[in-house]
RNA sequence: GAGCCGCUAGCUCAGUCGGUAGAGCAACGGACUUUUAAUCCGUAGGUCGACGGUUCGAGCCCGUCGCGGCUCACCA
């Protein structure tokens, strides 16, 4: 860059004369003992009187978001993590050398005030500054103060500007970090136990998604970046870790949307002896809960749409759903032809192999999940689409599953754990061969973790939540990007 | 990967029928010691995403490409 913007040049010219005055303008030398909402909260419904009475120093640290100078005084707004004061800096209180100083500050600048409160003429509570102190010059415009950051692609790039300018954005990763933290406290009073497996996995399993694939030089070998955590977590559960969790990213070389980034986070849970039936109890608990503390009710607004979490949330078979949203007879799906006709009816694509399972899976997605926007348990989902899930013994066609839908969104999916390891390898086999079948893609299958069955897994249900999602409909985003600090970009 | 929409000053946005590139905020100079989208006077700031074409003349019309958004497909 030969030639600089004025206001970078005018900037670092400030900056310069600033240095060559003795005032380094990255100083570090500033200890802030308040948060602009201590400030606040310390005078939440005080009195002018008493405000004025109160002769407290305090001492605030943050960015200038907002400056209003007049000849010998200014007005400026600091912004720090718990959100923004006003101090009022006046030359015959902070002296001449000290203003000089002050008046080369520019919005974007980091500074630091000390004073004694007060309320403004218009009851706005104000630190009166006794001392400033540069501490960090900014050589870039903010983004504009009324409107803030609007373009997207600059919001995503540069989610510092974005968090910077907008605060419903701060307020959304706010919120994230707290469902993260809920959910781990939640997990961890039931008697489960964080851990960490693996990110890069020799074979990718647990999923059928495509991977990301890498190549670890010294050992000259490939390795996938994970598609699910599952397999791993299970022989934890082999290891007698009776109740695990994790909470981590998950990597899938699909496309992108909104409702798709390639790493999203998932927290997954198992829990030895229970069955998927315990598990629906536990999510209603878990969600519920997590909404009224960070919602503040558990009825919420999605995108126009009510929400209600209360728990207990409605219950229905795959069959059920399919059936009704499709509006046919029940009856039909359990004849292959009509199943079929259904199928192609409601413009599904068929290659004329699929199974009926796969078939009742297919249409119950195209029909019915776009219309499940109250929190909705989906159960007996299909064997042939379930290769991890535990065979019901009522109905050997389905197994114990259940998907969480809210919003038309697939949100968590759970069931109790297949341990039988003779049927685990049959159905790995099939859904190889079934990757054989209709993508032509041979399936690896993951024999240490069959060997790790053999030895015994205890009974056990297991379920994964995409926190990503979940943060989307508590705070309301559009799109995954939005609870996401630094979505993938081209 | 396909379709639709967008890209103009640091930011937010106008730009008429193809005829000299605009505003607000921010910036710069000046005035101003309770403002809060401070106010007042003055100044500067542009590869109109890129390249090519049509035209006497293109921000505007046409084509190719880039980046982004939304929808669809694969997936959670």
């Amino acid at each position: 860059m030969d030639e600089l913007k004025d206001f970078i040049r005018h900037r670092r010219e400030k900056a310069a004369e600033l240095r060559s005055a003795g005032i380094n303008p990255y100083a570090n030398s500033f200890r802030a003992e308040h948060s602009a909402a201590q400030i606040a909260e310390r005078f939440a419904g005080s009195t002018r009187e008493q405000i004025e009475a109160c002769t407290d120093v305090f001492s605030l640290a943050g960015r200038v978001v907002s400056l209003r100078s007049f000849g010998k005084a200014a007005f400026v707004h600091l912004q720090d993590r718990s959100g923004r004061l006003q101090a009022y800096i006046q030359k015959n209180e902070i002296g001449e050398e000290s203003f000089a100083v002050f008046k080369k500050v520019d919005i974007g600048d980091f500074i630091g005030v000390r004073g004694r409160a007060f309320l403004t003429k218009s009851d706005e509570l104000t630190v009166l500054a006794s001392q400033v102190c540069l501490l960090t010059k900014s050589l870039r415009p903010l983004p504009e103060k009324w409107h803030g950051l609007q373009d997207v692609e600059t919001r995503y790039r540069q989610r510092y500007l974005d968090l910077i300018a907008n605060e419903n954005v701060r307020r959304t990763f706010h919120a994230r970090s707290r469902i993260i933290t809920l959910i781990r406290r939640f997990l961890e009073e039931h008697g489960f136990q964080e851990v960490e497996t693996p990110m890069m996995h020799p074979i990718p399993g647990g999923a059928t998604a495509q991977p990301f694939k890498t190549h670890h030089n010294a050992l000259d070998m490939d390795l996938y970046m994970r598609i699910a955590p599952e397999l791993y977590l299970k022989r934890l559960l082999v290891g007698g870790l009776e109740r695990v969790f994790e909470i981590n990213r998950n990597f899938r070389n699909e496309g992108i949307s909104t409702q798709h980034n390639p790493e999203f986070t998932m927290v997954e849970f198992y829990q030895a002896y229970a069955t998927h039936e315990d598990l629906m109890g536990l999510t209603e608990t878990m969600i519920s809960g997590i909404c009224a503390e960070v919602c503040g009710s558990t009825t919420v607004d999605y995108q126009g749409t009510a929400i209600d979490f209360a728990a207990p949330w409605q219950r229905l078979s795959m069959k059920e759903a399919a059936a009704r949203f499709g509006n046919f007879d029940p009856a039909d799906l359990e004849n292959p032809e009509k199943l079929r006709s259904h199928a192609a009816a409601v413009g599904l694509p068929l290659c004329g192999r699929e199974t009926p399972g796969e078939l009742i899976a297919a249409i119950f997605e195209h029909v019915a999940e776009p219309y499940l926007v109250q929190p909705t348990f989906i159960t007996h989902f299909p064997v042939e689409v379930s290769p991890l899930a535990r065979r019901s013994e009522h109905d050997p066609s389905v197994t114990d599953r259940f998907e969480l839908y809210i919003a038309g969104r697939e949100i968590a999916n759970a069931f109790s754990e297949l341990n039988d390891p003779l049927d685990q390898r049959e159905r790995f086999e099939a859904q190889a061969a079934a990757k054989d079948r209709i993508e032509g893609v041979t399936g690896a299958i993951d024999e240490d973790f069959l060997l790790a069955l053999e030895y015994g897994m205890p009974p056990a249900a297991g379920e994964g939540i995409g926190i990503d999602r979940l943060v989307m409909l508590l705070t309301d985003a559009a799109s995954i990007r939005d609870v996401i600090l630094f979505p993938l970009m081209r």
